[in-house]
RNA sequence: UCUCCGGUAGCUCAAUUGGCAGAGCAUUCGGCUGUUAACCGAAAUGUUGUUGGUUCGAGUCCAACCCGGAGAGCCA
């Protein structure tokens, strides 16, 4: 009985004779000799199958092996710098071979298709190269953001899924039938989160949440995973660097423990090197002076080369706007002190210009839009009330919301991370559809 | 919801002015000792998204609808 061993660890192998068990990826041939291409899940190597060396009766066996065959492969494993794979420059020397199965006729080629096929095909399409390391970068980036935020104090507390209708933006909400009540599925888990940081100081909150926009765009998903942290005792300033050290973090791991995966996706990791602390900081001011200047100069953006239309101050970006801004800086760049009436109504207002208020978006750069939200949040009860009702909010759905205020009320502060974004960003992948296993995108519930 | 683009073999696509429905890949068979989307030879592959219309004749033109893609708005 031969040791078994992950093709992640072939290297330490060499010289061995070990067995590998996985699936056939694929198999080209030339008379005697074989190359099988097999995964096993932790990577990705070939086994070379020689006549000679194997036997008429087992060759015979390798050349019945179709694409996604399931086998355990027995061998010599060799360093060899012809060898393709990941992390790749090793070989097995194939010996014995044991069909698992024999996989039918497999639908995904190694040529070209279109997403809807793909799409069709999302359980079979997560098998191949670029699934898997794209798979592998999003594991990692999530475990970046929980090892952070646990080493830094964070507590992590679960919010809700199943919320009450809480009359912000009701439309983008999905409805469900909650025994005959009317619920909704969360889009956050911030209000909650306020209530948590009361009884833990720090905390966040990591889950999928869900956002019923009739949204079609690569940006874009119904269902999507959200970090929330949420800090008491912070105001905006300190939120700001709480973020870039975080989304460094994250940002310089994933560089570190997916490097052959960020290879395999051909990112060009020098643009995500830059991603340290600090990152700059404009004003909302800033950012339309920015943008008016740039459309009157008749500045173009990506993906169609639209021009960057003007902007008049008291409106919200539209994603032009963003992708000119953040094309401007080598990393993300903070946003600060949007208009008051275009953010939700908790954040808190500006006190010496209440028009504004003390909220912060962090766009990345490449395009990918805004992959963090966040504010400073409004601590004074009479305040919050005024805003609820300036906002027609039924004030009886925020009762416990503004109770929070009314006992040892500080002024505290949290953002919310999309971690497909963040995912389909360090990846480089131009599409939020590939940053999740089975994605939930407009018109589409299965696989 | 709006704007633009598309739907032909299992997959990716081609088809001239409206005139016999075609390739490559995948599959099957044969050949070859270093393949990286192998190569060479052979075989098999169709309700052209749906419905209706114009026409001697429609993949091609017209209308409606269905499905998909890109973008806008909104957001992470």
């Amino acid at each position: 009985m031969t040791p078994i061993i992950r093709i992640i660890e072939a290297k330490d192998h060499v010289g061995e004779v070990v067995t590998v068990r996985g699936w056939i990826k694929r198999r080209t041939g030339k008379g005697k000799i074989n190359f099988l291409r097999v995964r096993d899940g932790s990577g990705i190597f070939q086994a070379v199958a020689f006549r000679p060396n194997l036997g008429d009766e087992k060759f015979t066996q390798v050349k019945r092996l179709t694409t996604e065959s399931s086998v355990m492969l027995t061998g010599l494993i060799k360093a060899d710098d012809r060898a393709p794979g990941v992390p790749g420059g090793y070989e097995m020397d194939l010996q014995d071979i044991e069909i698992v199965q024999i996989a039918d006729d497999y639908p995904i080629t190694p040529k070209e298709h279109g997403v809807e096929f793909l799409l069709d095909n999302r359980h079979l399409w997560l098998r191949s190269d670029r699934q898997w390391a794209i798979a592998r970068v999003r594991a990692t980036v999530i475990r970046a953001i929980r090892d952070w935020l646990d080493d830094h104090g964070y507590l992590l507390v679960d919010t809700p899924i199943l919320t009450p209708a809480a009359g912000e933006g009701t439309t983008t909400l999905f409805e469900i039938d909650y025994h005959g009540v009317p619920a909704f599925l969360a889009q956050t888990g911030q209000l909650y989160n306020e209530a948590d940081i009361f009884a833990f100081g720090k905390v966040y909150c990591f889950g999928p949440t869900f956002r019923a926009e009739k949204s079609k765009t690569r940006r874009h998903l119904q269902e999507f995973w959200m970090v929330e942290p949420e800090i008491a005792f912070c105001k905006l300033e300190e939120l700001l660097e709480i973020e870039e050290q975080f989304v460094s973090y994250i940002v310089q791991t994933t560089l570190e423990r997916c490097a052959d995966e960020l290879k395999l996706l051909g990112r060009d990791v020098t643009l995500l090197e830059n991603v340290k602390p600090p990152f700059p900081r404009i004003t909302y001011d800033e950012a339309v002076a920015m943008v008016n200047e740039a459309a009157a100069r008749g500045v173009t953006v990506p993906p169609n080369d639209d021009s960057v239309p003007a902007i008049e101050w008291g409106d919200d970006f539209g994603s032009p706007h963003e992708t000119f801004i953040a094309s401007q800086f080598d990393r993300p760049v903070h946003v600060t002190h949007y208009p008051t009436r275009v953010k939700a109504f908790y954040m808190e207002p500006e006190p010496e210009r209440p028009e504004v208020c003390r909220s912060t978006d962090m766009l990345a750069p490449e395009g990918y839009g805004e992959i963090i939200g966040g504010s400073e949040r409004m601590s004074d009860p009479e305040l919050l009330l005024a805003a609820i009702e300036k906002h027609k909010l039924p004030q009886d759905a925020y009762d416990w919301y503004i109770d929070l205020r009314r006992y040892g009320s500080v002024p505290h502060s949290g953002f919310g991370l999309g971690v497909e974004r963040a995912v389909a960003w360090i990846s480089g992948i131009s599409h939020l559809r590939e940053a999740i296993a089975f994605p939930r995108v407009l018109g589409r519930l299965t696989p």
